[in-house]
DNA sequence: CACATCAGTAAGTTGTGGCTTACCGTAAGC
DNA sequence: GCTTACGGTAAGCCACAACTTACTGATGTG
């Protein structure tokens, strides 16, 4: 569960609207920090504190060009979440199961 | 992309940590209300109110038992999450390698 | 029929997370 | 070197979301 620790802040990170907004705006195309801000409710510096939560919590990585920096997803977050979800949706379904079963058996036993 | 709307309640409702330590818990094992107070660090009345809007965010579903309810994932919630993920996840590579050709044509130009 | 257990809702309080404006640093262009 | 574009950080404000306690309503039990 090495990713474990990763996927809660990348949940954490998601939990706010404007970062999703953010977050689908770079998986369709990398952007610079001024261009997310255009078509966004937000001023400029909220953006940029939107990106420095979404990078601590490995969604997103940059790389400088000039005075901009390009921001795009970075995979390796995304991958954390996916095993996070993967691994909970199938204990969830065998947790189930046990339930399931226990119950039919209190119902014998009645 | 019908399942977008869902996914993003479920994420929203993911982002607090409390919620998130519920949703394991459930995923562990069907519990009721009581059962998950036990263990937590808030009141029975406090995972009453996580309990509904994980709920509405589709993550979560209930049986009646005398009186008790008892709590347990709902696959749907998760299913939505994971699609959306996905999703994002392919374009997101998409973007990045369009953006990487782009960026190789320019350094040509120059 | 009490009486206990379980759970949802109401009402009120408070910490904090997301926002703003203002400021500072850095890279590029003239 | 001066100016312009870009972006991160600081400081402060404020709405709201996560709590609490108190109450109400069911269901099961002696």
């Amino acid at each position: 569960m090495t990713y474990k620790s990763g996927a809660m802040e990348s949940l954490g990170a998601l939990g706010d609207p404007t970062r999703r907004e953010i977050f689908e705006r770079l998986a369709a195309q990398p952007s610079a920090v001024v261009d997310l801000a255009r078509g966004l409710p937000v001023s400029r510096p909220a953006v940029s504190q939107h990106l420095k939560v979404l990078k601590q919590a490995g969604l997103v990585r940059e790389i400088s060009q000039g005075t901009r920096r390009i921001y795009s997803l970075d995979p390796r977050g995304i991958g954390a979440m996916r095993r996070w979800l993967d691994s909970h949706w199938a204990s969830a379904l065998d947790a189930f199961k046990q339930f399931a079963d226990q119950q039919h058996e209190e119902e014998l036993d009645r």
